[in-house]
RNA sequence: AGAGAGGUGUCCGAGUGGUCGAAGGAGCACGCCUGGAACGCGUGUGUGGAGCAAUCCACCGAGGGUUCGAAUCCCUUCCUCUCUGCCA
């Protein structure tokens, strides 16, 4: 959530800021209205809670020393129905803020150019070229159908669509790049983690999935009679990843903490009906391996290059051809400051298809899960970044489009021989 | 899943209605002592919020309640441990 602070301090820079995300002037006029509401609120309750603290004390020495406590009483009992009345108007702002705050996404950063949609972002660097084909190069799901690698029907027979079962070389390559990517993450000094692919409510609001993007998640106990146990499969493993600190302060000495992790991801697909319902790139359960590291807000944007250069070498070593793109303000995701994609060659298709996407989140996400760290005396709010290293299945999809041999068949990159048995 | 026990500060641990944000100990930091160190002694040592400040408010797993007043009583819930059941 962005700095309610810097909202009543600073608004101007603030709505300027938003507006070009397409966020509502009238609602952050709202929100800071309300906010200020809030802190008066809270004051004229801190007040009377103090004087109802002091005749209190007041009124235990009193009856100690048997002195008579009428009169306290009859106080007593009438501020205590003006904190009743206070506190309630006190939490009443309270939820109407957090409804405003909660749903309002992150300031932009200001190398974030201006663009209405995907169409407006910016090539940064193409990397590799393209093979040229002597043949026509034959879709993923063509190539993989024939030569038993991809199984459309039974992912469908299953569970619906959207879901792909792989099969012989294709599950063994899958496993393989899990593998390969988390060694090459490691090696670079990724620490690695297993995580839950099930969170809670607090978790999802923590990273920005909630209360915004329900829809789009896959909730297990819809009958939970309370809102606090139900529970959701990950879209992504950014969000254990990052909640692992939820509400911890950490020593500056452990920064920059840095994690890979490889968990299968869930998503609806809510707002994707009828796009890629050929083959595999969208799938409803997908394998990623995750970065997220949590820094210093000095160090965030040096480690946001350094986890560019991660997942595009990475991309170079499996010798995919790729291009980064610097996303526009209209496309960036709703916790982001700033976020390069990379973006996959698929001959297929003749064009670039996303496979990773990094960002520096800045102290968003910092913020809302309440993730500090020592400064000195101090404490401040960490920043958080976050990317994909990679989307395992597009990988897979890349291989299998860009290694295809004209009969028919797909080789494997050279880095992936000793992980594949 | 059932029965029982329990969740207190960085850690251990006391606290069963009043001046307790919390005894005591350990740890840590600083100071004294020392040639240096240990020992010893002294001081300090949670988080968030309001305020220029003094200070005030909130937090003893979480949420509600009783009460003038709750870490302490009641309810709900989560988690941990032990036993039983079940399972990979």
């Amino acid at each position: 959530m962005i700095d309610i602070k810097l909202l009543q301090n600073d608004y101007e820079s603030v709505a300027s800021n938003l507006n070009r995300r397409g966020v509502d002037a009238s609602l952050l006029e709202e929100m800071k209205t309300i906010s200020l509401e809030l802190k008066e609120a809270k004051r004229k309750f801190e007040d009377l809670k103090a004087h109802q603290n002091r005749l209190s004390k007041e009124f235990g020495i009193y009856k100690k020393e048997g002195k008579d406590i009428g009169e306290l009483q009859l106080k007593l009992a009438e501020n205590k129905k003006s904190i009743a009345r206070a506190q309630e108007n006190q939490r009443d702002l309270e939820n109407k803020l957090d409804d405003i705050v909660l749903s309002v996404p992150n300031l932009l950063d200001e190398s974030v150019p201006d663009g209405e949609s995907e169409e407006d972002n910016r090539e940064i660097e193409k990397i590799l070229t393209p093979r040229a084909f002597n043949f026509t190069p034959k879709p993923h799901y063509e190539i993989g159908e024939k030569i038993g690698w991809l199984d459309f029907e039974r992912g469908v027979k299953l569970a619906k669509s959207r879901f792909t079962v792989l099969k012989s070389e294709a599950a063994k390559l899958e496993r393989a790049l899990i593998n390969y990517m988390l060694d090459f993450n490691a090696e670079r000094g990724f620490e690695q983690v297993w995580l839950p692919a099930i969170v809670n409510r607090e978790a999802m609001t923590a990273t920005g999935q909630l209360p915004k993007f329900e829809d789009d998640l896959y909730k297990l106990n819809e009958e939970a009679e309370k809102k606090e146990h139900e529970l959701f499969l990950i879209p992504t493993a950014e969000v254990p990843l990052v909640n692992l600190f939820r509400d911890e302060i950490l020593d500056a000495s452990e920064l920059p903490v840095k994690l890979t992790a490889y968990t299968p991801c869930f998503r609806k697909e809510a707002g994707s009906a009828g796009r890629d319902t050929r083959g595999m790139i969208r799938q409803h359960q997908f394998d990623k391996v995750e970065l997220v590291v949590i820094a210093q807000p000095e160090k965030s944007d040096a480690i946001y290059e350094q986890m560019i250069e991660c997942a595009s070498s990475l991309l170079a070593s499996l010798e995919l051809p790729h291009r980064t793109m610097q996303l526009c303000s209209k496309d960036l995701g709703f916790a982001a400051q700033k976020t390069v994609d990379l973006e996959v060659w698929i001959p297929s298709e003749g064009r670039y298809r996303e496979i990773s996407s990094i960002s520096n989140v800045g102290d968003f996400q910092g913020r809302r899960a309440k993730i500090r760290y020592k400064d000195g005396k101090k404490n401040r709010v960490v920043h958080t970044l976050n990317g994909s290293s990679l989307a395992v299945g597009r990988t897979l999809i890349a291989i299998m489009e860009n290694f295809q041999t004209e009969d028919g068949k797909v080789e494997i990159p050279k880095v992936l021989h000793p992980y594949i048995k």
